[in-house]
DNA sequence: GGATCCGTTGTAGCT
DNA sequence: AAGCTACAACGGATC
C-alpha cells in the first residue's frame, strides 16, 4: 500500500497548505501520515528555547491541528521528537518501504535549508527510496529563492527598495496591488492513516520518540511547563482561532483595515482591555503558520479594492511588505543572526553587564513604561510593535548599552510570534547597527509624555498600573518617573521607590548622551 | 562628484 | 488637544 508523509513544518494549518493539498489529490497515495517534528536544534533539549507562553501556544496549535484532522478527515497528527532526518529514516524502514512520498514546505532559515537538503540527499541515493518534495515558499508573499535570484535583486533597505524589487509584479490596472500566488483551499478529503501502525515506532535509540499531541501535552504539563497563566491570554494557539481572529479583525472589519496606520495603534488608541492588542494580533498565527500570510494579504486586499485606504508603509499591506523585506534579507545576507560576518551589521563594542540584562528582562529597571511592557511580554508572550522598539532601543543604543543579540534571545524565547528572520531584523534595525534608515540620534524616550501627563487617568497610565501593581496608587503625573515623586506622596501611595519598586537603573539623560557619543565614535572605527 | 534629498512610525515646546 | 516647528545631524541614493 502506497503511503505519503506530510510534514508540517512552518504551516500548522489545513488552509493554504499546498503540500497537504497535493498529497490529498494524489490518486496513487492510499494512506497519509500527517506528522510534526519537535527538533531539539530548534526547541532546545528540553524545550528550554521556548518560554512558557510560547510552549502553551505551540501545544494548543498542535492540538488544534490534530482536532481538525480528526473531525474533518478521521486522520490525526503524529508528533515525533528528535532529528528529522533520523526520524524519516526510521519511518521509511519501519514502513517496509511502503512510504512513496514525503512532502513538506520550503524553509528559509539556515537550519531548515540544511535539513531539507540533507533529507533530499539521503533519499536520492536509492531507487527504492521515497520521493521527497519541498513545496515553494508558502510562508512569505513571494518565493524567496526566486526573488533573491532574480535579475537586479539588491538587498532592500527601505520600502522604496521593496517596491523596486516587486515593480514587475504590481497589478497594472489597479496601482499598488502586489500580485501574489493565490492561497489554496482546504482539501475536501484526506487519505486515512495506514492500517498497520508501523509509525508508532520506538527504536532502540532514545533520541527519537513518538507521541500523540495529548500525551505530549500531558508530558509538558507533568514537567511543570504548562502552568495556568496569571492573566488569561488573548491568544489561543491553533488554526481555528487564527481564522476566527482573521474574520473578526480583518474580514469583518473593513473600516479598521482601510484606515489602519501602525503608529496610530499605539498608546493613544489602546483598547479598554489591556490584554487585547490594538492591532490585529495575528502575528503569532503567522509565525507558527496557523494562518497563511497570503490569506491575510488577500483578505486585506478585498477591503482595499472597495474604497479609500491607507498606503504602505503604515497600512496593513505595508506591514506585510516589511515582513517580506526582512525575510528576503534573512535569506540573502549571510550570518543574518550575528554581527560577525554579517555584511549588514556594524560592529559596536557593546557592554556586558548581567545585572542590567536581568533588570531589563524581569521588568525591574525602574522605568515603569519599559518594565510594564517587559512584564507583559513575560506573562502573555506579546507586546505592541512600538513597545518592542522602545524596549530594544532602551536595552541597546538608548540606555543600557547591552548587545542586541542578548535582547534578541529574550524575545526569541518569549514572544509568541518569534520568527528568526524578523526578530533578528528588528534588533539589527533598532539597535542601529544595520544600514536601514535610522538616524542614530533618534531615541525612544522611556518616559514619554512625562511633562504633558495631566492629573487624569490616561490610557498609558492604566496600562502601566495593570502590569506594575506596585504603582497602583500613584498619580499619573509621576507614573513614568515615580522616583521624582515627593516622599509623602510615595508613602501615601504605599510604594516607596527603592524599596517597593526600583530606582531607575541609569540616569536616562546622561546614559543617552554618553551612548550617543560612543555610538558615533564606534561607527567611525 | 558635490549638493541635496530622504528615511515605517522621535522629542520638546509651543499654541 | 492635535498639530506645528525647531532640533538633532547620519549616510546612502539620486541627480
Amino acid at each position: 500500500m502506497s503511503t505519503g508523509v506530510v510534514w508540517f513544518r512552518k504551516c500548522l494549518r489545513l488552509d493554504d497548505n499546498p503540500a497537504l493539498l497535493e498529497l490529498s489529490r494524489d490518486q496513487s497515495i492510499r494512506a497519509i501520515l500527517p506528522i510534526y517534528i519537535l527538533d531539539p536544534q530548534v526547541i532546545g533539549n528540553s524545550l528550554d528555547n521556548y518560554g512558557k507562553a510560547r510552549i502553551r501556544f505551540l501545544i494548543e496549535s498542535l492540538q488544534d491541528l490534530d482536532a481538525r484532522l480528526k473531525s474533518r478527515f478521521q486522520s490525526e497528527l503524529l508528533i515525533y521528537q528528535g532529528d528529522p532526518l533520523e526520524i524519516f529514516k526510521e519511518l521509511v524502514g519501519a514502513s517496509g518501504s511502503s512510504i512513496d512520498l514525503i512532502v513538506s514546505e520550503y524553509c528559509s532559515e539556515p537550519h531548515g535549508r540544511k535539513l531539507s537538503q540533507a533529507i533530499e540527499m539521503h533519499f536520492q541515493r536509492k531507487s527504492s527510496s521515497p520521493k521527497v518534495r519541498f513545496h515553494k515558499a508558502v510562508h512569505t508573499l513571494s518565493d524567496l529563492e526566486d526573488t533573491v535570484a532574480s535579475a537586479g535583486f539588491k538587498n532592500p533597505k527601505s520600502m522604496k527598495d521593496v517596491r523596486k524589487i516587486f515593480s514587475d509584479r504590481f497589478d497594472s490596472d489597479k496601482e499598488g496591488f502586489l500580485k501574489i500566488p493565490s492561497p489554496v483551499p482546504i482539501p475536501r478529503k484526506l487519505q486515512p492513516l495506514p492500517e498497520k501502525p508501523f509509525y508508532q515506532i520506538l527504536p532502540d535509540s532514545s533520541s527519537i520518540r513518538f507521541q500523540s499531541p495529548t500525551s505530549f501535552r500531558d508530558e509538558i504539563s507533568n514537567r511543570g511547563l504548562l502552568t495556568t497563566p496569571i492573566h488569561p491570554s488573548p491568544f489561543k494557539g491553533g488554526e481555528t482561532e487564527a481564522l476566527a481572529r482573521l474574520k473578526r479583525k480583518v474580514t469583518g472589519a473593513p473600516d479598521f483595515v482601510n484606515s489602519f496606520r501602525k503608529p496610530k495603534t499605539f498608546s493613544t488608541n489602546q483598547p479598554a482591555d489591556p490584554l487585547e492588542p490594538s492591532t490585529t494580533g495575528l502575528s503569532p498565527y503567522l509565525s507558527t503558520g496557523c494562518l497563511s500570510v497570503r490569506r491575510l494579504w488577500e483578505e486585506t486586499q478585498k477591503h482595499n479594492r472597495t474604497c479609500e485606504h491607507t498606503q504602505p508603509p503604515e497600512s496593513l499591506h505595508g506591514q506585510l511588505l516589511f515582513r517580506e523585506m526582512f525575510y528576503l534579507l534573512s535569506r540573502s545576507v549571510d550570518h543574518w543572526d550575528n554581527d560577525v560576518g554579517n555584511s549588514m551589521c556594524k560592529q559596536i563594542d557593546w557592554g556586558d553587564e548581567e545585572e542590567k540584562m536581568q533588570a531589563w528582562e524581569k521588568g525591574l529597571t525602574g522605568f515603569p513604561y519599559i518594565d510594564a511592557m517587559m512584564r507583559q511580554l513575560d506573562a502573555t508572550g506579546w507586546m505592541h510593535h512600538l513597545g518592542r522598539h522602545a524596549v530594544s532601543c532602551f536595552l541597546t543604543r538608548g540606555q543600557l548599552w547591552q548587545h542586541w543579540k542578548k535582547g534578541r534571545d529574550v524575545f526569541e524565547r518569549k514572544l509568541l510570534d518569534s520568527d528568526w528572520a524578523l526578530n533578528n531584523a528588528n534588533w539589527l534595525w533598532l539597535s542601529g547597527v544595520a544600514p536601514f534608515s535610522m538616524p542614530y540620534f533618534r531615541l525612544y524616550n522611556p518616559c514619554p509624555d512625562s511633562k504633558s501627563s495631566l492629573n487624569v487617568e490616561t490610557k498609558s497610565a492604566q496600562f502601566i498600573k495593570f502590569w506594575i501593581p506596585e504603582l497602583e496608587n500613584f498619580p499619573p503625573k509621576y507614573i513614568y518617573e515615580p522616583h521624582l515623586a515627593p516622599d509623602s506622596l510615595q508613602s501615601n501611595s504605599k510604594c516607596i521607590i527603592g524599596r517597593d519598586y526600583p530606582n531607575p537603573i541609569v540616569d536616562r539623560k546622561t546614559s543617552a548622551a554618553q551612548n550617543l557619543k560612543t555610538f558615533k565614535l564606534g561607527l567611525k572605527c
